[in-house]
DNA sequence: GACAAAATATACCGATCGGTATAGACTCTC
DNA sequence: GAGAGTCTATACCGATCGGTATATTTTGTC
């Protein structure tokens, strides 16, 4: 009976499933089974309901992940903790999971990608921050945050995208072999 | 004067800048300076543009990975050739390279992740096959060709993303590190 | 220069787009 | 139970969507 929260979970589905350009507001009401005004007096605009939605799910995400990646000297506890928090809110949540994976690939103009820019800044931000801790105790990472960052969630999105496809499941060895593998190759 | 090269062209760019789903065929017919009927001359439809436009481009950054993923006998080797090939064509076709990542990562039931998949495919099947043969010289590979071949473009792409944000050159040295990275870890 | 074919333009199609003016229904407070 | 505020529906807006019927221009061939 809650209008405002079904209409997240539609837009949600439709949004994730075919993008949020594709999917118009009139398929999002009928699937919720409410007329339009009912969307624009709780959302001031289109924008305005995917911002929201986005509030909504990627807060969820980043609460789940942030302390994951509280780094106490471990790097690799860490490593695994955040892998093993994003494959989990990758279970947990699949289909915002896709939708927010899409919404970062977007094109850099596209309302898509401006919508999750701030969150995406903050993931990167997060994951930067535990390779700059941890090139205090170990010096050959200096400098190379950045890289490491991006390369870290490369492949965990690598992994999360063959999951999402049926393709892998995201165990506890998995969790094991995406960390051993990025800090010791593909050889040891 | 060739209108049909100037619809793609125009089409690439704006695909890329802000997504297949929001630039309608108006503002491409509108940017080479003709007008619909035009466009329809020489594409069926607004998809058949798309995969017109996907078989010339895709098609050339098949061309040039193809020929660098010619394993004979050095993983390592065959893996920096492979880094360059994508850090070069991603270099010189930025702007494709842009597109093809963002409907690699839309929605699976959109018509952008529709039309690129074969090529997608394609890609991967390249990648395994790499892995799978490197299998045949080096045991401990065995079994795991479709998890490397993933993260290995999952760094490659992350790589590429740097760059297509200003944040990174695509060095002969950073083809070597993101190498040396995936065979050895990032403490070695 | 006649003719066919390819290429392009004018003007239009029904459908859908995001969004809203207006009014009625429901809920809560006093 | 009167009034206020929230919520929802009917019915509509102009604009744009992908696509096309028809006619005209251009191009190449003989």
């Amino acid at each position: 009976m809650d209008n405002q929260q079904e209409l997240l979970d539609q837009a949600l589905a439709l949004f994730s499933q075919r993008g949020y350009d594709a999917v118009g507001v009139r398929e999002i009401v009928e699937a919720v089974g409410v007329t339009k005004p009912t969307l624009y007096h709780y959302f001031d605009s289109k924008r305005g309901l995917l911002d929201t939605l986005l509030q909504r799910e990627a807060g969820e995400m980043l609460a789940q992940i942030l302390p994951a990646a509280a780094y106490h000297g471990d790097l690799v506890l860490t490593l695994e903790n955040i892998v093993r928090a994003y494959f989990e809110f990758a279970k947990t949540s699949s289909v915002f999971y896709r939708l927010q994976l899409t919404m970062y690939f977007s094109p850099p103009e596209s309302e898509s990608n401006q919508a999750i820019r701030p969150f995406s800044h903050q993931q990167q931000e997060i994951l930067e921050g535990v390779f700059i801790q941890a090139a205090e105790d170990h010096g050959n990472l200096r400098g190379r945050h950045r890289r490491y960052a991006a390369g870290f969630l490369g492949v965990i999105n690598a992994m999360v995208g063959l999951f999402l496809n049926h393709e892998l499941e995201l165990t506890n060895e998995v969790v094991y072999l995406t960390v051993h593998q990025f800090m010791h190759g593909i050889f040891s």
